[in-house]
RNA sequence: GUCUCCGUAGCUCAAUUGGAUAGAGCAACUGCCUUCUAAGCAGUAGGUUAGGUGUUCAAAUCACCUCGGAGACGCCA
């Protein structure tokens, strides 16, 4: 990471000059890319943030340090300049770039790779949809932002896993049995009811239709297992086609049916409420068992077990919260669609009385997705069971254009998803922009003569690449670690789309200006290294969406 | 009614988490193909960041109020 590198050395410098001064803690100072009109490389606010300390004029403060800057950052800066309130602006030498894009050449496939995480145990829970129907958009949103996330924790050294929670306990399972039921009633010609709150959806005839083929014996633990496989199956191939793939699959069963814990005699989720009883964290009033969640910033407690004596879906969530944080996990991930926000404050508060700091659980809420056709939204209506699958979007727009669409926007803001737009192939189509990069460039070089598996890293004269376009590109291309840093830091890969969007800009106005292939035996080796370097990068970051990228188009 | 999130160009959204003159893409308008993919590029226009008050060197970003939108508020999952 490039703001690493010189925060490493600028901390140094500054500590070094304060503590001269008498000053005991460095402000936390920030390191960022300077707006485009402004020129640099790298701002530094420090001498802002020391002028208040030193109730003294923030660019004399500058004047200060910029030697000390200079001095130390000589062999990879220019001069640097004072701008603004008292801003240190930094300037690469050419000669740092041209190492820069070096390097890009000799680590390939694994520039932007780090150990940052130091093998970190993340998990990372997503889609975690409810075996009673086939995935929607939504669920689709999920999928793709917990797949990239957990792609990119990976690549920055993290020991990430990719969770799937399977709701397959409860209410549900039993109307989605008395739904297949009586969807298999009603094709066998006999009379029926179907149930009020049933599963509408054309597919539970389907799966009637099956189990009646196969002539399966009627009855409700038949008509369940059989649903949930057939569903299950297919939100399987939808993922695979999706290209999202989960390391393990929780079922909820195995904490609340399973007697595992307390030697065998209870469920973990009899277990961890008694636990909770136990540690004075939940308590009994009307019949039933409390979380007294409020105690850790709740609004107020909520039921564990029902008056009934039947659990609640907390409860579950509560042992199984448990369950991950004793598989060594330092860090919870949950992405859920924003409607489940309310649910937030009693996890944390329940990751809390499990003893630990309710930071551990981060919670993603991502916004649902609108779907717009011919510029007017698509109906979409989950009352009478009929909604947009994922399915029927990716049979329509593709793996490419569904992935990269879902992650142009942060989690947090509503989502519309233009179908058309998504369709279209041309340089409307974010996608195919992108995308377009990489198979022009593996164009020039099936024109080139020359291999693009040639090792560009080692007898190349960079020098020769003098054109501003180039040195662009190869300074935007410089901070891709930074961008997947900004990715975790702020749990959104939506930062990495908009990246190799202006990635591409870069590229585009380079080729415009600069034709690679020419007489200049030279000049046109120094630009065959430049665009493989670019197709390089643009692979890395299509690869962490999960977004092919193809070398004819 | 209480709580949470949101309100940025005509539309869809960014803004490096408090930084400099708020940026992209659509849509509109003007140009650019006998040369590596025009599946592309260059340019014009578009803003009181819903409104107000405050916090500070600095506010779209933080606090409070008003207006407007969405969602959550169950011994459902």
């Amino acid at each position: 990471m490039i703001k690493n590198q010189f925060r490493k050395s600028l901390d140094g410098i500054f500590s070094k000059w304060a503590s001269a001064r008498g000053i005991e803690a460095l402000p936390q100072y920030s390191l960022e890319q300077p707006p485009k009109n402004i020129g640099g490389d790298l701002a530094c606010n420090i001498a802002m943030l020391l002028s208040k300390q030193l109730k003294a004029n923030p660019r004399k403060i500058a004047e200060e340090l910029v030697p000390l800057i200079d001095k130390e950052l000589s062999g990879l800066t220019q001069p640097s300049r004072i701008a603004g309130a008292g801003f240190i602006n930094l300037t690469f030498l050419d000669s740092f770039v041209y190492d820069g894009l070096k390097n890009i050449l000799e680590k390939k496939d694994s520039f932007g790779r780090a150990d940052a995480g130091l093998g970190e145990k993340v998990l990372i829970e997503f889609v975690s949809a409810n075996p009673t129907g086939p995935l929607h958009i939504g669920h689709g949103r999920g999928a793709a932002i917990g797949d990239s996330l957990s792609r990119i924790y990976s690549f920055m050294g993290y020991d990430a896993k990719r969770e799937y929670y399977l709701n397959d306990v409860g209410n549900q399972m039993r109307m989605l049995a008395s739904s297949v039921e009586a969807r298999y009633l009603e094709q066998k010609g006999e009379n029926f009811t179907f149930p009020e709150d049933g599963y509408k959806g054309e597919y539970i005839r389907d799966i009637a239709k099956s189990f009646l083929e196969k002539r399966l014996e009627p009855s409700e633990d038949n008509f369940r297992k059989f649903a949930v496989s057939e569903i299950m199956n297919g939100i399987n191939s939808d993922l695979s086609a999706f290209r999202v793939s989960f390391d393990s699959w929780f079922s909820e069963a195995t904490i609340a049916l399973d007697k595992n814990a307390d030697g065998g005699k209870n469920t973990q989720v009899e277990s961890v409420c008694e636990w909770l009883k136990d540690g004075g964290f939940a308590y009994e009033q009307d019949g039933a068992l409390w979380f007294a969640s409020s105690r850790y910033g709740d609004d107020k407690d909520r039921v564990l077990k029902r008056s009934d004596g039947r659990f609640t879906y907390l409860a579950s969530d509560i042992a199984y919260h448990k369950n991950k944080l004793e598989r060594g996990y330092s860090k919870l991930i949950d992405l859920w669609g924003a409607d489940h926000h309310g649910y937030v404050a009693r996890m944390k508060a329940a990751v809390q009385a499990l003893g630990s700091s309710p930071d551990k659980l981060v919670v993603i809420l991502y916004q649902l997705v609108s779907l717009v056709r011919d510029g007017k939204p698509v109906a979409m209506s989950t009352r009478s069971g009929e909604f947009v699958t994922l399915k029927e979007v990716l049979d329509e727009v593709g793996t490419d254009a569904c992935r990269f669409f879902f992650m142009l926007r942060a989690p947090d803001s509503q989502l519309e998803f233009d179908l058309d737009l998504a369709k279209k192939q041309s340089s409307e189509n974010p996608v195919f922009y992108v995308q377009y990069v990489h198979a022009r460039s593996h164009s020039i070089f099936a024109q080139s003569g020359i291999s693009f598996e040639e090792n560009f890293a080692r007898g190349t004269d960079f020098e020769v690449l003098t054109a501003p376009e180039e040195l662009e590109l190869i300074r935007k291309m410089i901070f891709f670690p930074d961008i997947l840093e900004l990715c975790l830091k702020s749990l959104s890969p939506h930062h990495l789309t908009a990246y190799l969007m202006e990635l591409a800009d870069s590229y585009h106005a380079f080729y415009e200006k600069c034709r690679v292939i020419t007489e200049d035996k030279k000049l046109v080796r120094a630009r065959l290294a430049l665009i493989k370097a670019v197709t390089v990068v643009i692979e890395n970051g299509l690869g962490l969406l999960g977004v092919s990228a193809p070398r004819k188009m």
